[in-house]
DNA sequence: TATTGTTATACTCTATAACTATA
DNA sequence: TATAGTTATAGAGTATAACAATA
C-alpha cells in the first residue's frame, strides 16, 4: 500500500478493510459532486417512496401536473426530461391506477389535458410530505441556512 | 467509423411561446435540483468530451485508475456504482484503446491491478482539463466563494 | 404543410444468476 | 466454503422514424 492513509471517517463507499480510494481530481467538479449527493438522496427515496408504488418520474409527473392543472402531454414531456413516444406508457400506467386523467383538450383535438383525480391530490399530498420527510433525513448533515444556500446555488445554475 | 454527433438539446429556454411552468414543491427538494443541475453540466460535458470519446463513466474510471494506481476491478466497480459483469466491458474499451492494462495480480492469482498507460496517463491529462474548463464554463454564474461553499455542502451530504 | 400523440424499434444502462479459477 | 472476474441474459431507461388525426 502507498502513502495514503489519511484514514478519514468511512462512510458508506469502502467495505470490510479496505482504505478509502482517493478520489483526486474529482472531488473538485461540480458535476460529480452532485451525481454522487443525488445518488445518496435517491437511494432513500427509493426506500420512503416504495409504499406508494411511486419512481422517481412517476413522483415528478404527478407532481407537476398538480401544480400545472390542464398541462399538455406535450408540455409535460419537456418538463421531465421525457420524449413523447416515452410519456405514453407512464401516462398510461398512472391513469390504470386512478391517479391520473387524460381528458380530450376543448381548444384542439389532436392533444390532451391533463389532471389528477382526487385520489391523485391525495396520494401527491401524502408522497409530497414524504418527500420533504426524506429529504430533510438526507441531509440532515446540513444546517437550515446550509439548506436554503445550497437550493439557491444549484437554481443558480439551472434556472 | 461511425462519427454520430448527437445534437444534444439546450435547455434553459422554454421552447417557442410557451409559459414556464410551475415546478412548484420539486424546488424545495435537494435531490430534484442536484439532478436539474447535473443534467446541465453533463450536457455540456458531452459536448466537450467529445472528442476524447470519453463518457462521464470513462473519464471517472481513468480518473479513478490513474489516482489509484494498481487498484483492483472490484474496488473500482464499487467505487464506480458499476456491478461486476459490466465493469468488464468497459475495461475491455479501455485496454483496446491503449489507454489501459489489466495485469493479474502477484498476490492473488484470482484478480487483477488496473494501470493506465502512458497514452491512458496524457489522455486523463487532456480530460482533466477540458473536464475542469467546461466545469467553469457551466458554472460561470458561481462566484469562486459560491463554487466552493457548493463543493462543501455536497461533499457534506455524500463523504 | 406542421403538430399531437402513438406505434414500433433499437440502443444503452443496469441488475442478477451461474460459471471458472483460484483462495 | 468464499472470492474475483466472466458469461449470459433480462429488464429498465432512452432515442428516433414513421404513422394517423387534426390544425
Amino acid at each position: 500500500m502507498s502513502t495514503q492513509t489519511t484514514r478519514k471517517r468511512v462512510r458508506r463507499v469502502s467495505a470490510q478493510d479496505e482504505p478509502p480510494l482517493d478520489q483526486g481530481a474529482l472531488l473538485d467538479l461540480i458535476g460529480y459532486n452532485c451525481r454522487r449527493a443525488y445518488l445518496d438522496i435517491m437511494a432513500l427515496f427509493s426506500l420512503r417512496m416504495e409504499k406508494y408504488a411511486l419512481r422517481p418520474v412517476d413522483y415528478t409527473t404527478i407532481t407537476l401536473v398538480n401544480t400545472n392543472p390542464n398541462i399538455t402531454p406535450k408540455r409535460l414531456a419537456r418538463a421531465i426530461n421525457v420524449s413523447p413516444p416515452n410519456l405514453g406508457p407512464l401516462l398510461e400506467r398512472l391513469e390504470t391506477r386512478g391517479l391520473l386523467e387524460r381528458r380530450p383538450n376543448p381548444s384542439d383535438k389532436r392533444s390532451q389535458v391533463l389532471a389528477l383525480t382526487p385520489e391523485g391530490r391525495a396520494l401527491c399530498s401524502k408522497a409530497d410530505k414524504t418527500a420533504n420527510q426524506l429529504e430533510n433525513e438526507a441531509t440532515a448533515m446540513l444546517t437550515g441556512n446550509e439548506r436554503r444556500e445550497l437550493l439557491r446555488l444549484l437554481q443558480k445554475i439551472y434556472l
